[in-house]
Order: structure tokens, then sequence, then C-alpha cells
DNA sequence: AACCTATATATAGACTATCTATGCATAGAT
DNA sequence: ATCTATGCATAGATAGTCTATATATAGGTT
């Protein structure tokens, strides 16, 4: 690895799924509560973060909605879609089950 | 995703270094031992496992040298140096606040 | 003898997900 | 007038997986 990475490759789609699950919220705001929820560890690029969304459109796991925020910006606010959820509960499941198995070697090799 | 990946990307080398530190091994052993210590959660493809074990040759966190395996076939053993030692500490230290910090958002999201 | 399975290493090429860098736009504060 | 924070988006580089392929042989089965 030449330069730590700021995420976790394959967490990402995992984590903004679930900061849906509260109320709808723009690309921005999803990056904001990433980097705050994790004390700082954990930063969101502009670079990852709208590709993911992308992707989660596209596999219609949340669906987008331009407003205006509450300072009077315009943006693009993604809400969780029924199939979402469901998803976010299949990659909750699996994160899990892989972190307890990388848990076992790491603690018994 | 298109389909569930074997392994979470970015935790390969952590668990290769970490399955070196009781005894040298040989690349075939090292994905047997991360296979069952998993129970079978973690499958290292041999596309994975080779290309990783040069990485780490590369850059000195471990050593490499041909012998004989218990059952007469020519094998390339691995074994930690001490810089891989080193190494390993900190992705270790690194990867437990990854995690944590995944925890978090996922917890509190 | 011929075949199969498990053991063992290695690489090429595809694929995916990240990061870096860039561009655009504007609200509000200095 | 300028700066900072907010806000979206993409192109290209980089990195780490996976799939598929190639080679080789020990030991057991038909």
């Amino acid at each position: 690895m030449a330069k730590k990475p700021e995420l976790l490759p394959g967490t990402l789609d995992l984590m903004i799924l679930k900061t849906l699950t509260r109320a709808p919220l723009h690309g921005y705001g999803i990056a904001l509560a990433i980097k705050q929820l994790s004390d700082d560890v954990l930063t969101v690029e502009e670079g990852s973060l709208y590709p993911a969304l992308q992707r989660l459109l596209l596999q219609g796991w949340v669906k987008a909605e331009w407003k205006m925020t509450e300072t009077n910006r315009r943006a693009r606010y993604y809400t969780l879609t029924v199939a979402g959820r469901k998803q976010l509960g299949i990659e909750l499941t699996q994160f899990e089950q892989m972190i307890a198995a990388i848990g076992r070697v790491l603690q018994n090799a």
C-alpha cells in the first residue's frame, strides 16, 4: 500500500445506504455525516462519493431529487428505496460476517 | 457490486503477514491457513495471493526461500522480516482504527 | 497404463473501486 | 473584491481484486 486509504475499499456503498436510513440527504451531507460519525477517521472524497451514488442509483437502491437546502442552495437529495433498504440488510450481514472472519484469522494466526 | 468478493479489499497483506508470525509458510499453506481460520468464509485466490506475496517481497516485509515440503514437493517458504513484523503492527493498528470508525458510522447513522 | 485429485507456483488480462485533479457554480463573510 | 464553505460532476491514474490459463508432480483409483 503506497499511502493509507481514507476508506476501506468495498465499504462505501454500505455506509452511504446506512446514512440514508434516518432521512434523505444530499451528497455533500452524506460525506459530512460519515466524516463526523467516524470522528474524522473516514473521509469520502468527491471522486469516490459521486461515482458511488451513481452506482446506487443505477442499481435502484436509492432515488434522487433536486431540491433547495435550508441555506438556499440547489442540491440533489438521495432517498433509500425499498430495494435499497433490503440491500442494506444483505450487505450489513455480509460485512459483519467478513469482519468476524478476518478477526478470527488475526487472532488465531 | 456484481458478485460478493471472497476478501475485503485491502486486508490481504495484513492477513498474510499475520499468518507468518508463528512460522514460515509457503503460498499454498498461507491460503489454506486463511481459509481454515476463517471457517471457509475467506478464500484467497491464486491470482490474489501470488501478486500479494510479490508486493510483500518487494517492500521487504517478507523473504522467500525454496525448500521441499514434508510431502516432498518444491515450495517457496516465506518468512517475516524484522521490518515486516513492525509493518504488521502498524497495519493492525490502522485496521482496527478503521473498523472501529466504520462501526461508529453503521451504529449511529 | 491411464486418469484424476490435490498440491504447488506464476502470469496476463479484466474488472472494480478508490484517489487526484480539475471544472463549474454560488452564498455569505471579511 | 476576495475568500471559504457549500454543492455537483467527470476524466484519468492507481491499486487490488478476480478469472482464466499454464506448468509440474505426488499419490491414489480404474
